[in-house]
DNA sequence: CAGTGAGCGAGCTTCCGCTTGACTT
């Protein structure tokens, strides 16, 4: 101030994150200002794809909605400043941002300075204001015609699906192969047969020089096709010596895993902490926000100086020197853009924090990986032991493995997809023997095993397989996940297993017995599925855009993103290269191809003669009985059951569905009918449901005394849930419910207020409380409540205000 | 929560990537 009033002084600097603006404003002096734009702060209209088409594809940019408050707050700050620093993030986006930043705000070249850092330290914001730059509109470019061209594809190919196969469904760049990969997976796990063989072990005693016993497995070095092949050989163990002949020992060395990116971070917390994607998101958002840990969507393996200094003082202040060894890493992924750090702690001394469980959880997973990163190496040695089974020509192999020294073992272990059914644990520790040592064989025993079906994929290891596509970003991993589960053509779900015979082998009292046994297998637990919608939009998508469908389209347009950003392809050049033909494809697609409805032909109904098809209907995918030709003859309709695919669904199980519901008789005077919901099998009396025995009563085969009983014991169950009724009011009660006693009246739920007492309360009082609710559940269906909220919150603002629609949609998704 | 399955054809839906909040049972 003082001298030179009138010249602005002072400084603005504009990050992408607000909790990043925070730990800066730390780091710089009083003089500058630190603010965050929050992510992009404009985007395409909505109206006529936001693109003039025929103007050389000029974007037609508006501030969203929920960034006009963060717009004009800036403005304010910008004009009472001397300089604007563009901080936002070294990466396309991040070009994009500062550049719509300079527009928007409408800064000069004189009063604006472009500055990036890879990592929130101090010396790396220092150095950044040091050494600034300007924008490098070629970058920006790159931006814009990845925006433009997933505006072009999304808005195009959606409204033909709309008028193809169902109204409101979405394609685009990323979502519809995300949706490929599953269905082509679903597919693949259709297809597979598995072959069986049979699997010899062997159990050994050893006992050393102090009479000590240790047990010793193994595994037959081949497996048998057929069944008289094992018990032959079993019968040749039965008499044979076994003996060691040959003992192969070699170091093995393990090296830590890298640390965290967004899409590691998410595979390790689904497979060690079991959560959904979403919930890894959430939670590290809340350790970021806390200051606790490094940004977390980031594509980087990288550390900083600082962080790696840390690692190694922790190491050698809790481990020792022996335990250290800095390592860089280099990123694997296709397209790593690498703005910012790997997650991991901000301050590594701390290796566990205060905070939720999950919280605590995920950030000691972080804490150990991040230091495991910059251990030693773990030194091993697999030891092979060959044991000869008499003359038989064949050899069993124990292997086991010892640990010379620990490494960053001591902290961390990753863990695997492997899904393996039958564990092998050849960890087990070997006693030491000899070549020529003879065995004392304690059993040998055979089983039937199959080949593994391929897996289907989870949340985190669908994310695993589009990053290594170079398909999608940290940032929308989690979100993308999400899309193709709302849209209906993903389902996330667990699935039975089913029962399958094998045959066991063993040798007991000097023969060979073989028995029958039976497993379950191909259970699945929390796995993506494809739905029939998602199938059939898939294959229609596939059919006619093969190109934009394909696992290498993302990764052939950043190749030419790539020559944009280097300033040798104009942008819009090469949209309009993209879009010509794309567009002629998609009227051609609209005018000839017909309407999608995965039908089948399953063949005729063997009562009626009738043709038998399956398709998808409004409500879902159906099974048909007719033709609707007919006006007299109206067809017969039934849903498809869970699990059950247009695709793979046989006429038996098709005919099964017309099986139900059916009427078993009377009860009371009022009919007793079975059928099966949406929650299950049921009974229905006297407009009341009941659900069947799981595992116990089938659907098909119970009779009416048995019905009877279970309509019984519900009345009795419900009656330990009843605490007051009125006879004056039937439909008015007072319950016993998961959360305490509650009022129901109609359809509608009632809380009692904390001072009364519900055994008491009289019909007056219960009516003055539901009167008296505010509450917004009132004597709504859910399922219609749904809908409606999210169409009436559409309604009411105007098209401008788009967001409460989407918060309404996101909110009724989430249950 | 558990039946439904064609239609007057209004007006709506939709993309990917950056960011955080504000909602309830």
């Amino acid at each position: 101030m003082g001298k030179k009033s009138s010249v602005l002084e002072g400084n603005l600097v504009i990050v992408e994150s607000p909790a990043k603006a925070k730990t800066i404003e730390n780091f710089l002096g009083t003089d500058y200002i630190v603010k965050s734009s929050y992510g992009h702060i404009r985007d395409l209209s909505k109206a006529d794809f936001g693109v003039d088409i025929n103007n050389k594809y000029k974007p037609d940019y508006i501030v969203s909605s929920d960034k006009k408050e963060v717009v004009k707050d800036l403005k304010n700050l910008v004009a009472n400043v001397k300089t604007v620093w563009l901080a936002s993030d070294e990466d396309r986006e991040g070009e994009a941002i500062a550049w719509h930043l300079y527009d928007e705000l409408g800064l000069t070249k004189e009063n604006t300075k472009r500055i990036v850092f890879h990592e929130i330290t101090k010396d790396a914001i220092l150095n950044a204001i040091k050494t600034p730059r300007s924008i490098d509109i070629n970058l920006v470019n790159a931006q814009q015609a990845r925006r433009v061209l997933d505006r072009l594809v999304g808005f195009e190919l959606s409204p033909l699906l709309w008028k193809k196969v169902k109204p409101s469904l979405s394609a685009g760049r990323v979502q519809s192969v995300a949706v490929r990969l599953l269905v082509d997976r679903e597919r693949e796990v259709h297809a597979f047969e598995p072959i069986a063989s049979y699997r010899v072990t062997a159990l050994f005693l050893v006992e050393d020089e102090k009479g000590k016993v240790t047990e010793l497995k193994s595994e037959l070095s081949k497996r048998f096709d057929t069944l008289e092949e094992t018990k032959a050989f079993l019968e040749n163990c039965i008499d044979a010596v076994f003996t060691v002949s040959k003992v192969e020992k070699k170091p093995l060395t393990k090296k830590p895993a890298a640390p965290f990116t967004t899409s590691t971070l998410q595979q390790e917390a689904s497979r060690k902490l079991g959560f959904s994607v979403a919930q890894t998101m959430s939670v590290a958002q809340k350790l970021y926000e806390s200051g606790k840990i490094t940004y977390m969507r980031t594509d980087s393996v990288n550390l900083s100086e600082l962080a790696l200094n840390m690692a190694a003082k922790q190491i050698t202040d809790n481990m020792g020197e022996q335990y250290v060894k800095i390592r860089k890493y280099k990123t694997a992924s296709k397209g790593a853009q690498e703005a910012h750090e790997a997650i991991r702690p901000t301050y590594l001394d701390q290796q566990t924090i205060a905070g939720s469980s999950a919280e605590q959880r995920l950030y000691e997973m972080i804490w150990k990986r991040t230091i495991a990163s910059q251990m030693s190496d773990a030194q091993l040695e697999k030891t092979i032991i060959h044991i000869n089974a008499g003359n038989t020509g064949e050899h069993f192999n124990a292997s086991g493995e010892i640990i010379k020294f620990d490494g960053f073992l001591k902290v961390y272990i990753e863990s695997s997809d492997a899904e393996n059914e039958h564990d092998e644990d050849n960890d087990s520790l070997i006693p030491p023997l000899n070549e020529g040592d003879e065995l004392n064989m304690q059993i040998v025993e055979a089983r039937q095993r199959w080949s593994q079906k391929p897996p289907r994929y989870t949340e985190a290891s669908l994310v695993r397989k589009l990053e290594e596509l170079g398909i999608g970003r940290p940032s929308t991993y989690a979100p993308t996940i999400s899309t193709v589960q709302n849209r209906g053509y993903v389902i996330k779900e667990d699935r039975d297993g089913e029962e399958r015979h094998y045959k066991s082998l063993i040798i007991n009292e000097g023969k060979v017995v073989v028995s029958d046994k039976t497993e379950i297998t191909g259970a699945e637990r929390h796995k993506l599925f494809p739905t029939d919608i998602g199938i059939v939009v898939n294959d229609f998508l596939v059919k006619h855009f093969e190109n934009i469908l394909s696992f290498d389209f993302t990764a052939k347009v950043e190749k030419e993103f790539d020559e944009i950003a280097t300033g040798h392809l104009e942008w819009t050049q090469s949209i309009d290269d993209f879009y010509k033909p794309f567009h002629q494809l998609v009227e051609d697609t609209l005018e000839h191809s017909e309407k999608s409805v995965g039908e089948r032909e399953m063949g005729t109904d063997p009562a009626s003669g009738k043709p038998i098809i399956v398709r998808i209907g409004r409500f879902g995918p159906l099974a048909q009985i007719g033709d609707s030709s007919d006006e007299n003859d109206k067809p017969r309709f039934a849903s498809l059951r869970k699990g059950q695919l247009l695709e793979t669904i046989t006429l038996e199980e098709v005919l099964d569905l017309f099986k139900l519901p059916r009427s078993l008789g009377e009860f009371e005077g009022k009919e007793v009918v079975i059928g099966i919901g949406r929650f299950g099998p049921y009974i229905r009396h006297n407009s009341k449901f009941v659900s069947l025995k799981k595992d116990v009563d089938d659907p098909y085969e119970i009779d009416l005394d048995t019905a009877i009983q279970r309509i019984i014991t519900k009345r009795e169950e419900d009656e330990k849930k009843l605490i007051l009724s009125f006879d004056e009011e039937p439909d008015l009660q007072v319950l016993n419910g998961r959360w305490g006693p509650f009022i129901k009246f109609e359809k509608g739920n009632y809380k009692i207020p904390k001072d009364k007492v519900a055994e008491t309360l009289t019909l007056e009082e219960c009516r003055a409380i539901i009167k008296n609710d505010t509450s917004v559940n009132k004597g709504k269906v859910k399922a219609t409540a749904k809908t409606a909220t999210v169409k009436v919150a559409a309604k009411k603002k105007t098209t401008a205000k788009k967001p409460a629609a989407a918060k309404a949609t996101k909110k009724s998704v989430k249950k």
